[in-house]
DNA sequence: CATTATTATGCAACAAGGTGCATAATGTGC
DNA sequence: GCACATTATGCACCTTGTTGCATAATAATG
């Protein structure tokens, strides 16, 4: 239920087309919410027959218009009930994690591999939030609150980055001294 | 399809009924994976069928049955095959980090509950893995592979919480030094 | 002794998310 | 000039997860 209120609270910040919200999950909202462009598409013609949102058709020369979504004022009080709501915390999902209870089952080559996957994409996401914090967020104190509330959302990203990154040394230091014979207890 | 791998590798280790794999969901495995009795039951009949679990039934006296399911050949070599793949990482999907980018629509005071109410829940949870940590694993350098690596779940878990707290204390600072007053720039 | 909690199992309907495929235009590189 | 990437939109089907409901026995609590 809880992406509806995610397009809602994107286009309330910005109207955009359904391809813009995509790509906006993709970077601005990476370590916010996801859903893919047949995802957005299908909710925004579901929110507009709603009438949670409206479009605004963007002509274009040789080429079908473009359909730029805004809300509503049904929209935005939708959107409000919401978030007057405290939301349950997300279910944690973890198949990395499951594979550390399949115990003589696991190859330790494999999930080496699966760690330096994890190091290297936690490291990339790391780097790319360092560069919008200094680039967007120099003096976050100076900040307006719609901004320093957007830079909390950054600092989240920042902050599991590192705790990724603090339980792979831990996870790669175990993996180097383990006992490569099973033995249960 | 990662529900079945979980199932799996939880009756690789020890064999157990629908009702005790729900309850090791909701404590040993409540950092790594999640699923509801429904789920679970739903998946076990379903593995049943293809034959990668089988059941015991055990008696007991003026009740029903309990099932007892095992993981089979067939069963532990699906895991296999599993376990030798990369996994996707999952998706992050949290709800109050969407509430950052409503901007204007957000009450101050509701968001403060919310984040409470993460406070405590994080604190209960780094409270409760730290007492694992310290009764069944004070030693984590003299355990066998299989605990060590089941370890290394446990310690994400914590590392994950401290996270979860540190940005918290963070974000208690931005809302106590936040002007009221929406203004977007 | 009635009520509630716990153990133990499941079905049915629905909502949310993922996968595969399709289309159409422009721009880019070889 | 042809293949591929990007912008832009969507449908249909399938899997996964949630919600509501149901049953039945024992244990604990007042």
């Amino acid at each position: 239920m809880a992406l509806r209120y995610a397009l809602l609270c994107a286009l309330h910040e910005q109207p955009a087309t359904g391809y813009e919200l995509t790509q906006r999950f993709k970077t601005r909202l990476a370590n916010v919410w996801n859903a893919s462009h047949q995802q957005v598409y299908r909710e925004l013609a579901k929110l507009q027959q709603e009438k949670l949102l409206l479009v605004e058709a963007i002509e274009q020369p040789n080429k079908p218009d473009k359909k730029r979504y805004h809300t509503t004022l049904a929209g935005r009080s939708a959107l409000e009930h919401w978030l007057g709501q405290i939301q349950p915390r997300p279910a944690t999902r973890d198949p990395l994690l499951v594979k550390l209870f399949a115990g003589d089952l696991l190859d330790l080559a494999v999930l080496h591999n699966e760690l330096e996957a994890l190091k290297k994409e936690s490291l990339a996401q790391l780097e790319y939030y360092r560069v919008i914090e200094q680039t967007y967020f120099p003096n976050p104190g100076t900040l307006s609150r719609h901004y320093r509330l957007q830079y909390l959302a950054l600092r989240r990203g920042i902050l599991s980055a590192e705790a990724n990154l603090n339980w792979l040394a831990e996870a790669e230091v175990t993996l180097q001294n383990l006992p490569n014979v099973p033995g249960r207890p």
